[in-house]
DNA sequence: CCAACATATGAATCTTGACTCATCTATCGT
DNA sequence: ACGATAGATGAGTCAAGATTCATATGTTGG
């Protein structure tokens, strides 16, 4: 469902007089990347920016546990964590492995070690 | 608030048996950045983690815009984006500086533009 | 000063999503 | 096969937050 966007689209209230920058409104507009990998980069911050998943991933960054590892670390109830894993999986963020009656997680991917040491740097500087 | 967490915290449901590595359980433990941290990280990628912020960062991202260029841009109507845009500006993300009756926005920090394009990396490649 | 317009903001509404509880499945040891 | 444990999951509850509506603030031109 991608939607051309231009100046002139009506379903909006916009500026009556010229705005500032009316012909940067259509290249802008037209730069915008596809809805649905808009969509998904938003989900993909969206999963990240919880603090329970956060706390997730920095765990499994160190190495890769099991769930009941996890709730021992994370000081909460088995299902808040199994379901914040699951949340997790779907975004393809970690991996999981059975061993016994164990499951096991790890990160799945290097982008996100990158993105949440970027973001840590982030607010580092802010803080300083 | 930091809470230093130890394997036998009790405060949580945990394996009964010796789950599966309750040394490694200390280490992470140990290992985990200060609360504080975590809650700033896990917050910054809340604010990116939302369809119409990062609409808005992707716009300001090619250039400077006013409210009401972003207005006609994303197709919405103006409160609902001055809304999105005082989280930004909370989260330090985008710069504000007036110019006349309009207010022109712009992203405040190199590594947000870094973050997003990494995070597109990866939805990228997850799809390819 | 006044009218018009750009932006900000508080209150209300409605949706999303995190956590809890109860339960279900799978695996191990006996 | 049975009992016990690890993990997954659906339903329900509750809080956070996104959008809308109405209105306030601030700026410009007359």
């Amino acid at each position: 469902m991608l939607e051309e966007r231009t100046m002139d689209d009506g379903n909006a209230d916009k500026c009556q007089t010229a705005c500032f920058h009316p012909e940067v409104v259509g290249q802008v507009s037209s730069a915008m990347p596809v809805e649905r990998e808009l969509q998904e980069v938003a989900q993909l911050f969206k999963v990240l920016g919880d603090h329970t998943r956060i706390r997730i991933l920095h765990a499994l960054y160190r190495s890769e546990l099991c769930v009941c590892d996890l709730t021992a670390i994370l000081g909460m109830n088995q299902s808040a964590v199994s379901h914040q894993l699951r949340v997790l999986r779907d975004a393809r963020i970690v991996r999981s492995r059975k061993q016994g009656k164990n499951v096991l997680y790890s990160l799945d991917d290097t982008h996100i070690a990158e993105l949440i040491r970027l973001g840590s740097e982030h607010v580092q500087e802010g803080t300083a």
